[in-house]
DNA sequence: TGATAAACTGGAACCGGTTCCAATAAGGCG
DNA sequence: CGCCTTATTGGAACCGGTTCCAGTTTATCA
């Protein structure tokens, strides 16, 4: 490959010369020499160095995706969708998309250290909550960061995520709208976002005068055993219940509750309601298709990376919290309940 | 962030002694030096610049990976899967993985300059058939890389892949054993892998001395309009056509092919066999559990990293087809044609 | 104890760019 | 036409490491 010293050699001017008409904002150059050496550079096939231009610029143009654990992350749809975003608008503004995952979260100083000092000029972390240890590392090297979609809103630190509890309420509300009572709910149990969807799911039924009953609150997880499907034919079998609706945190967990219930013979959703929340891909290959509630999950992919671009070129700016907007997706799993 | 000649000021050394120190293998260093510039880069909390080691050793330690299409790719969780491995393996080898997606391939000179003028010191390439462009222009400039699933073998490309005509051939075999004579084949038609996966059921059929009815052999893909759904309804509801058994190119549309068997009223695997290929989370979550052949997708990315960084160390050795062990997973989609 | 080889260590050059500063060339004006 | 201002350009220092080479210690052995 050739060096900014070939293609000035080439020329037959200084290197900082060529240095000015590549990063061509810079001080001024005449017009002839400008296209002079652009016409070397494109001869040549000049490309300089990521790794000098990062050095001595003190930017990599390069970003990271920084998640915990691997197992839920990629083979998941939901943040894949994320990754897709995040990747498509990071190649859209000329940065490389470096992925930290798993393994690397061993040893935690180490992670923290290599992070700190490793290639990236900012970074989009994907968890389910946020870590404190970590947000302080960065914070203290001045490194930019993001959380998405982590649920907590921490001072000081910025994120990115929808209204849980809101999107809980909502999905709950259109349930009670098409005149349902008895409705079921199925979580996670212990990430903070599958919590607060919870409480929205306790408020609507609260603001409707419904009494929340716990035995139609349980918890499942995407694990075959516990799953929504075993979930949701438990609580179908108990018939004392009469529930006529499922409300369930996530897309996996409703098309598991759809396909535990078909599998009864109940029909959705004459017999049985259900929705969900996320409209990942899992929600259109559900049959019938789910109704859930759309978070556009790409383009909040997208708004991540340039609010996080926006904070590398201006690191004073205030932090801030955004609170990304969600749109109800009407399928075909929701009807009135029969009588019964 | 301190640097080495901080390190080194505070130690009363020279900056090439410290250095030395930390990459304890280079000249010998005494052991009591040794220890002292530890403790002193313990102290500081010193973590060598990535890019300042990386432009001085030329080498950033630092994979990337490539591929094509945003859509299909992480949201399915086949690939996800592959870059989960990729990951585990990377972050063990201490190696950061840069995510190469979508939107970069609008400029096809200007991305094959960016990958080779990039940070990274190899590339795992991630597509469904291989590039001819990139292949040439990444060897042109004597960077290493990895064809993983690309399903093309060309010679002096390394690539890592399942023999898919092979896999095809044992799903169909499989259920030859189980008695089937009528089963049909859904593939995508478009892509390599599943046109090799379609010719192995062929030869599978051939070799039992069974016709390949034509009619039986149909194509779809991941959206609903066309689905394994719908393609297995088409199938079933032919029942001139008689098939006792379906077997899908990729997990996905077999257990597509499950909910369209179902919804007919058809049990599984009593009615209809299905089987797929790939298990992937979605084989496990279908109900019943699908039978299908594992390719230890993670395990794949593992090895794929390792070769690459094998040749990244060495790169003189000759460059290798790696072919993919398969095992066949028997969970509950199949069962012996009843008499009909 | 002195000569000689081996083990350490310091200094300088280098990796390939960017950027500050000074020098030179060009342009404007009286 | 000569002087002053401004636009261009070259040179050197720097980003933060690594590594080659030579000089200084230390160890070994006669």
């Amino acid at each position: 490959m050739p060096t900014i010293e070939d293609v000035a050699k080439a020329c037959g001017m200084a290197k900082s010369t060529v240095s000015r008409v590549i990063n061509n904002s810079q001080g001024n150059v005449s017009a002839r020499t400008r296209e002079h050496v652009m016409k070397v550079v494109r001869e040549m096939n000049f490309q300089p160095s990521a790794m000098a231009q990062g050095l001595s610029k003190q930017r990599s143009n390069m970003i990271g995706i920084v998640t915990r654990n691997a197992n839920h992350l990629l083979t998941d749809g939901y943040y894949g969708s994320v990754i897709n975003g995040i990747a498509d608008a990071a190649a859209a503004a000329n940065q490389v998309v470096a992925l930290y995952q798993g393994v690397i979260w061993k040893d935690e100083a180490k992670t923290q250290l290599t992070l700190v000092n490793g290639w990236c000029d900012g970074f989009l972390i994907l968890m389910a909550n946020q870590d404190a240890a970590l947000s302080s590392a960065l914070l203290a090297h001045g490194i930019p960061f993001l959380y998405v979609n982590s649920g907590d809103l921490v001072d000081g630190i910025m994120s990115i995520d929808i209204d849980n509890a809101d999107a809980g309420y909502k999905m709950t509300r259109h349930l009670i709208e098409h005149g349902h009572r008895r409705i079921a709910c199925i979580h996670t149990g212990v990430d903070q976002f599958s919590i607060e969807r919870r409480d929205g799911y306790k408020r609507a039924l609260q603001e409707a005068g419904i009494e929340c009953d716990e035995r139609l609150v349980v918890t499942a997880f995407y694990k075959p055993e516990i799953s929504g499907y075993e979930r949701a034919q438990e609580l179908l079998r108990n018939t004392s219940l009469g529930i006529t609706a499922i409300f369930a945190a996530t897309d996996v967990l409703a098309t598991d509750a759809v396909y535990g219930a078909k599998d009864m013979g109940f029909h959705v959703p004459d017999d049985i309601s259900v929705v969900g929340i996320n409209d990942t891909a899992e929600a259109l290959r559900c049959n019938p298709p789910l109704t859930t509630l759309s978070q556009s999950v790409e383009e909040l992919g997208v708004n991540a990376v340039n609010v996080l671009l926006d904070r590398i070129a201006r690191p004073t700016q205030p932090s801030r919290h955004i609170t990304w907007p969600t749109r109800l997706v009407e399928r075909e799993t929701v009807a009135p309940p029969k009588n019964r």
